[in-house]
DNA sequence: TATATTCGTTTGTGCTACATACTATTCGTG
DNA sequence: CACGAATAGTATGTAGCACAAACGAATATA
């Protein structure tokens, strides 16, 4: 129970309480979870001046880069479902950073675009990003990191 | 039909729709989120039988493996806060699978121990936790999980 | 045309995170 | 020893996210 075990413990204060883990810290589904929490801490600590969260800075993201995607195409792209999508769509229209507009040629879908200050909110959180994205990275060297960066997509596969 | 699981995997699946990513799909974090999200469905999926989530399991998990430990312990070992444990625990004793117990030598503190139903579900969870890891970790050379797993860790070190 | 599917939407439930504040208890230091 | 600081648990409130189920409108397909 080395690695975060002793961090954590740490930070309430008490010294290492000597857990037994029995393997749990050995799971993958463990580890990639404490993984995510210690990224998606920064991230949000990082970002907190703009108010975003992990999903709602892709979301703005994915849309910067394809003005008038449709909402289950985003939602699919980053792994969620359309309900989810729904309201952070709302949340981001609400703030004035996304536009709703009803497609001509179906007109089931809607056509999302950045507002200008989208777009402002998207350039600046980019800035945040590349800065928290250096402090994890910079931990590896270029080929760790890319075999980490392949065996993550390899897990995420459906 | 909606089938139950896999909406978000078909629409994956339907997308061809060539979205633009602009190094979206390159950042560490973006990578470990999704793997994050990959492994918590078929996690959910795996466990619904014994309606157990990776939170509840790995605390059902470190109680069993040491039994009269406190809250706050568990929490600083699983990387949250003690409020979140507390309607954790809350759940869990509800259910009849954890026991809190004042401590003698401390009153602050609560003991927290897994009652027979506990320990029942706990070993089911490991049986059904086992499949799940292997469904992953079956994806990769033994010295290619060792490789994720440390760099995972070193990820997750705050 | 009849049927199935897709997209957006709404509603509801549940888990998690975090902040804040409060009590009871224990610890550390003067 | 006393007193303030720290700790453990608790309660409350806000918020984001996941997922299920259902619906109407539009479109696709057989």
């Amino acid at each position: 129970m080395p690695e975060s075990a002793s961090a954590v413990a740490r930070k309430t204060g008490t010294e290492a309480e000597e857990l037994e883990f029995e393997g749990l810290s050995g799971l993958l589904g463990y580890c990639v979870r404490r993984a995510q929490g210690a990224m998606h801490r920064d991230f949000v600590a990082s970002l907190s001046s703009l108010d975003l969260t992990q999903k709602q800075a892709a979301t703005l993201w994915l849309i910067g880069a394809n003005p008038g995607v449709s909402q289950v195409t985003v939602a699919g792209s980053l792994g969620m479902d359309r309900a989810t999508m729904m309201s952070l769509i709302d949340r981001l229209e609400q703030r004035g950073f996304v536009l709703r507009k009803r497609s001509t040629s179906d007109r089931r879908r809607q056509e999302l675009h950045l507002t200008p200050a989208g777009q402002t909110t998207l350039r600046k959180a980019k800035t945040k990003i590349a800065e928290h994205e250096r402090r994890f990275t910079a931990r590896f060297k270029q080929s760790e990191l890319a075999a980490l960066l392949s065996a993550l997509r390899k897990v995420a596969e459906e």
